[in-house]
DNA sequence: ATGTCAATTCAACGTTTCATGAGTAGTTGA
DNA sequence: TCAACTACTCATGAAACGTTGAATTGACAT
């Protein structure tokens, strides 16, 4: 994966609905979500929809297939995982630190930057 | 970790100077590197480069403390932990198909969305 | 005190992104 | 073919973001 990808991925997760989009399409696997429930989910006109649908699949995230009049979505669940390995391995070179505080979900406001060792 | 927290932190991300910053600052663990000498590394005017430290202090992703007329600043690694986290396990659920791809880094740009089983 | 170096703040500008509503294209069933 | 439905595209204006250079603050040495 290329530092450019990574961007425009980054890019397309960093908004609001598009990242609840993205929350609501991992659960539904393949089978994904048909466009218009998708915009009932999250509130949003379909207009904007389809914009933020478009955003995240030229990011590579989402893909579309058609089905009669519908247009189904579904995460791309191999790109999510390589973005998350990209920003572990490649820019946080695997620091064990990133890595422990990745698999206990922490954040700290203005806290210490290593891990309590008792 | 908090939505909002997250969608600022991919925000100061999604940005080709402040990513490349992150990467420096990381192998650089507690120490740090001073304002100056990230600048030089990245090619970066001093306004610039205040704005994006800025930003990525308000993050929450780095943290700057002064050394006589510098100042330095490390990347907070538990942040950053936290942040991957969040992705991994809020956002694509802990989903096995996910967990996969991102320890193999994978990026298929249209590919299938599931693990090759040969 | 004064000069100098390091870094930040500020205002201005151009660019990009976002939200909204109207209009358009493709699909289905009568 | 027509009407109904689903989803997309386009044009518009508003808001946010990024860059630039000049001015400013803070710290140190003489």
């Amino acid at each position: 994966m290329k530092q450019a990808q990574a961007l425009t991925a980054l890019s397309a997760l960093a908004h609001e609905t598009r990242l609840q989009i993205i929350r609501l399409l991992v659960p539904h696997g393949p089978d994904g979500m048909a466009a218009g429930d998708i915009g009932a989910a999250v509130d949003c006109a379909s207009s904007r929809l389809s914009f933020h649908l478009s955003n995240l699949e030229l990011a590579g995230l989402i893909q579309a297939r058609r089905d009669g009049r519908r247009v189904i979505y579904r995460a791309c669940r191999r790109n999510l995982g390589g973005l998350i390995g990209y920003l572990l391995t490649d820019c946080c070179a695997a620091d064990p630190t990133v890595q422990a505080c990745c698999a206990m979900q922490d954040w700290k406001n203005q806290g210490e930057d290593h891990i309590a060792t008792p």
